[in-house]
DNA sequence: ACCTGAACACCGTTCAAGT
DNA sequence: ACCTGAACACCGTTCAAGT
């Protein structure tokens, strides 16, 4: 009579995200999500496959979150500062969710768009379509760790045991011993907290522009003269040959 | 009289890495580790106060495998390139154990020693202090997320479902609409797969040394000409005063 | 000092029903 | 189509003992 369909999708998506938010990432649970909206956890099964389901619908949330700027005439590297600037300020409105992101932006239409759009953006630039995915990908989940650790930050915690956390961080790498590690004492204090977050992340994005437009003037497969071979072999996987199709 | 001590952390740390390597970073278990090791799950409270500290172990194990390259006399930028050539090297023997590091570098000392030597480098650069802390935060993060999202790569996924995965990936977005997403589509195949995996971590440390070269030319204080505001703030904690030390 | 036993509170998820 | 009920297999963690 009411309401007919209180249940959707969105619903338990806006309800995850206020969790998150809250009570950090750990706090969305299938079953907390449901005792919220006064149902049985086996209701949400109708809308998500699974949990993993309800984290990609969050991922894809943050990213629809992003507003993708209109592509002007001015240059290519102006754009992608604004680009990367309005997917930063979608990341740090929901920090704790941003994880979630860093492994998700291939996998939604919010994603393809931001993705596409920078794409555009670096062959627009000359980079080849190979390097231009590459550097695109980088930039981007760079960008998410860069809001994940950002300075002050610590992740899941409630306001309560946050500054008291930051200030012991701080006396800790004060504390070391300065004959091993002098440049962390020296700098124990920019380590732990963030004195200006604004500069911060226009730090951070100009260092990745920077990097790009260095990469856009060396033609291709630059021959560094690295003498160390960079990266091992990663421990090989030996699991049994069970059923397929475990990820659909 | 075979073996007087064989629990120890570092015998359950070495466990829990090779479970990572083999089951995913899901499959570390208070529970697992004891069965493996034919004992309570209680026993591995003696070593650990909880599940984070033995993730706290394991990124400190990791970060402990990296080959700090002394000091030479060659340029600091070269130097940072092989400083993060090694970082990078002991992250990719273990993929799935590396998002652990992501938060957790200033946290042992072989993450000290690590940001040390990186500070360091910039120092002896010209940055200044609180600069080279950001910086070098920046660079080193970077390169975890580098390192996690490397294309071809599915987390927590064994051999079996890996390729199928990677091939659906890359037929999801060859089949996107070209209308809405054309360099997404046309890029499906460099977004999906690594075809030179030691190019693109070359390209990814370059990218970054060219981003401190180019920050290390700007003296301080970077005026962007961006219109936008960068970033939001973040959604408020709304949490009650509970009580405080739930973080030691 | 080091490990055990039993229990608690919480998970995600299955299967079979209900309406 | 949409939700429920009961159950299962698995968690991390506590408390109180054992030796």
């Amino acid at each position: 009579l009411e309401l007919q369909t209180r249940l959707s999708r969105d619903v338990f998506v806006q309800t995850a995200l206020a969790l998150v938010d809250d009570e950090g990432l750990k706090s969305v649970t299938i079953r907390r999500l449901a005792e919220f909206h006064g149902v049985t956890p086996m209701a949400l099964y109708r809308y998500f496959d699974d949990k993993i389901r309800i984290f990609d619908a969050l991922a894809e949330r943050l990213l629809s979150d992003v507003s993708i700027p209109e592509p002007d005439g001015r240059p290519w590297h102006d754009q992608v500062t604004d680009l990367l600037a309005a997917f930063v300020a979608a990341l740090r409105a929901h920090p704790d969710a941003a994880i979630l992101v860093l492994t998700r932006i291939l996998q939604s239409n919010p994603g393809f768009a931001v993705t596409d759009r920078m794409l555009s953006l670096l062959t627009a630039a000359g980079f080849a379509v190979e390097a231009a995915a590459e550097t695109a990908s980088q930039a981007l989940c760079s960008l998410v760790s860069v809001v994940i650790t950002e300075p002050g930050r610590v992740a899941g915690n409630d306001v309560d045991g946050h500054d008291a956390a930051i200030r012991l961080q701080k006396a800790t790498l004060s504390a070391l011993d300065p004959r091993s590690y002098p440049h962390v004492v020296a700098a124990a204090d920019a380590l732990t907290r963030c004195v200006d977050t604004e500069r911060y992340y226009r730090r951070s994005i100009s260092a990745i522009v920077a990097g790009l437009r260095a990469s856009q003037a060396i033609p291709e497969d630059t021959a560094r003269r690295t003498s160390k071979s960079i990266g091992t072999k990663a421990a090989p996987r030996t699991r049994r040959p069970t059923t397929t199709t475990r990820c659909r």
